[in-house]
DNA sequence: ATGCTATGATTGATCGGCAG
DNA sequence: ACTGCCGATCAATCATAGCA
């Protein structure tokens, strides 16, 4: 919880810059995800990053070893039988992806040095 | 809970400090282009190689270091100071073609 | 040992850009 | 106009490292 920026503007000390960049500003909105709350109004419990269970990541880590992409029949499925959005199940498989190929990029060129064998 | 998911997903997350010496090296970037912290990959990769780590973690690094600092900006007012005033020096012929602002106005 | 803060990594989800 | 994917990033959290 922090509030009042409070822009540095007082003519004390501080040397140098330390200003507020536009970086530092970015916001990103609040997930949209959730099953549209289970509280019809409010959307409270939609602001929060969902937490998915072993047992959904086993089936998505299962089906992602089957396909890397998803079609559309299968995102509906998968989706139902999680329990899950299928905007969460294409995200997943997104990131999974992403995921997937930084592992091989990282774990295949470590050797850059060429010394010593892990 | 019974969030054990640990022991088998985490066990990688042993993880362990960066040496001083990269930290330096990626604190005097992170300051020395606080209008704008977002190296590109090139620039991470050099980043990478001069701190001896792999360049995800060059990006993990600028992610939470970017997140923590403006979460509490105050905090890092020291560091902030410490590394310009190093940088200051050293800073007589890098200049990059990139970014070149210096003091800009607040609304 | 005890407790708290600092810090690297992970990850669901967002942002901007591009392609179909 | 709309939708999915990519690459980068955000933001919250996890688990350990480090220091008092």
């Amino acid at each position: 919880e922090d509030k009042a920026p409070a822009c540095p503007s007082e003519p004390c000390s501080s040397t140098s810059s330390t200003q507020t960049f536009d970086w530092m500003k970015v916001k990103r909105n609040p997930p949209k995800t959730a099953k549209v709350s289970e509280y019809g109004l409010l959307g409270q419990p939609n602001t929060i990053r969902t937490n998915f269970t072993t047992k959904q990541l086993t089936e998505l880590e299962k089906e992602f070893h089957f396909n890397k992409y998803l079609t559309r029949a299968r995102r509906v499925e998968i989706a139902a039988t999680l329990e899950l959005n299928e905007t969460q199940v294409k995200i997943w498989f997104q990131n999974r992806r992403m995921k997937q190929k930084k592992r091989e990029k990282e774990g295949l060129a470590p050797a850059a040095t060429s010394r010593s064998a892990k | 809970v019974m969030i054990l998911r640990s022991r088998f997903l985490d066990a990688r997350r042993k993880r362990r400090n960066f040496s001083k010496q990269a930290t330096e090296i990626l604190n005097e970037y992170f300051y020395s282009h606080l209008s704008n912290p977002y190296p590109s990959e090139e620039a991470k990769e050099e980043l990478a190689k001069k701190c001896s780590i792999t360049v995800s973690q060059v990006s993990n690094w600028f992610g939470n270091k970017r997140i923590r600092y403006k979460k509490n900006i105050g905090k890092f007012q020291e560091e902030a100071n410490l590394y310009a005033a190093k940088t200051a020096v050293t800073a007589a012929h890098a200049v990059a073609a990139a970014v070149q602002n210096n003091q800009t106005n607040s609304p």
